[in-house]
DNA sequence: TTGCTCCTCACGTCACGTGAGGTGGC
DNA sequence: TTGCTCCTCACGTCACGTGAGGTGGC
């Protein structure tokens, strides 16, 4: 006959639990002795032991009341179910491992000194701070923190196309956007020149072989596009007027 | 720019996450808009996916903001103990699928019928309810939750044992003991015999060639073995004088 | 107008932890 | 007597969940 710390002992929990246990009809009150000490046998111990597997396991004990009441194919399904959900976890971790490995220090909230040089020069071309600057800036924050690695080639690559003069051209539309956003000509003339943007890369086939395209990360960019200013509303329905469809990630043309 | 909803979405959070972060200061609280709602930037998502990316990997939200604001060694240090943290949970984890498919089902908190039938022997023979059918109960149970599937051939032996008349002896004097345990002479008459018995078994070789033994199961079974009757401890302390220590599992005799 | 998202309290939940104040055997 | 384990409340904790009651843009 054991006494609750020997019973908690041995199945390596604490007094406190296994009154937890009794108060929620888990493990039933056992006797008691002269001194009102609760006494235990082997099979509160077998118990206790079925009990914690399953709420190690994660179940919630609610559900391991139901299952120790079970009969033995609904304890075979609920066991499937169970290991499958562990096997979940266990896949979770792994892919946790990961992630936390290539956390990294608290700088990588810090934009490499590449993005600034670029931000630097669309601000000399005279690109508007808040249409493409801010929108850009988070951008490449979400970059830096993911793709690290991916950074200086991606930023060679977005200085190379500042040399084609209707890229800086467009940038510079930007500025004269940003407090001229009513005007339909300029307005015309930008939506203009991104499709005719839009139609080289086409033509040049640049425009199918970009980034594995996230969705998500999509979805994100663009709201914080169209958040930047309200020109940007107005522009993305003249450009996808001139058939097409989407902003951060724009698809081939629908013909 | 973003609202909280997209920003917990993005990060597979609630909203209701993201408020309670602010309320901690793991994530700072943003700019408001005109109506008073949270508006976002990249830095935000980047800040609440580092945050997310250890609470997940188990770190209680206090250390994951001194993480945060740790400097990069600090970091590095955490960072390799959490993950000796992780893969000591995936290990956990994995021991508990192999547990939780032979829990098998509420079964085997009944005892087989070879242990039942081995019991009413003994009961047969005149053993003791309390000093013998109660702690062998005890243990039995435990045996059959654990290794079930090792019960009949043990069981067998036992039985057979039985048939050496000196076991029987045994068990027959646990019967008178239990009324008359302060009798010295029956308790020397069966210590001696349990000497004997020993010390055939010493000589037999079949004391140390016995099962793997759990310290904490031979702990577990020495204590019901003491609380069945108070006999119980003046029959170890007469084996011990006899140079035998243990009693569920007994060692081999110091010369 | 309706539906949806947002806001701030503030109490609820889950699985125990942690004293608070007291008793009982060595 | 001291130390240890046991007892029963009962409040605390951790990481949010869940209404309660109200506001603001399409």
């Amino acid at each position: 006959m054991l006494t609750i710390g020997q019973l908690a002992a041995y199945a390596g929990v604490t007094t406190r639990t296994v009154r937890h246990y009794h108060s929620l009809g888990l493990l039933p009150e056992p006797e008691r002795d002269t001194s009102g000490y609760r006494v235990y046998d082997a099979a509160a111990v077998v118990r206790l032991i079925r009990v914690r597997t399953l709420a190690e396991a994660g179940i919630p004990l609610a559900r391991v009341r139901a299952m120790l009441d079970a009969d033995p194919d609904d304890f075979a399904a609920a066991s499937k179910e169970i290991d499958r959900h562990l096997r979940a976890q266990i896949r979770a971790l792994q892919e946790h491992r990961r992630r936390i490995a290539r956390l990294g220090s608290g700088d990588s909230l810090a934009l490499p000194a590449e993005v600034t040089d670029y931000l630097d020069r669309l601000r000399a071309i005279g690109a508007s701070e808040t249409i493409v600057i801010a929108p850009e800036r988070d951008a490449w924050i979400l970059m830096s923190a993911r793709w690290p690695e991916a950074i200086p080639e991606m930023m060679a690559l977005k200085v190379a196309q500042l040399a084609d003069p209707r890229i800086a051209q467009l940038y510079e539309f930007s500025g004269r956007l940003e407090h001229h956003w009513q005007d339909e000509n300029l307005l015309n003339d930008i939506a203009d020149l991104i499709n005719d943007l839009l139609e080289q890369a086409e033509a040049d086939g640049t425009l199918d072989r970009q980034d594995p395209p996230d969705p998500a990360f999509v979805q994100l960019m663009d709201s914080f596009a169209d958040a930047a200013h309200p020109a940007v509303g107005r522009l993305r329905a003249l450009v996808a007027a001139r058939g097409w469809s989407g902003w951060t990630q724009v698809e081939v043309r629908r013909v």
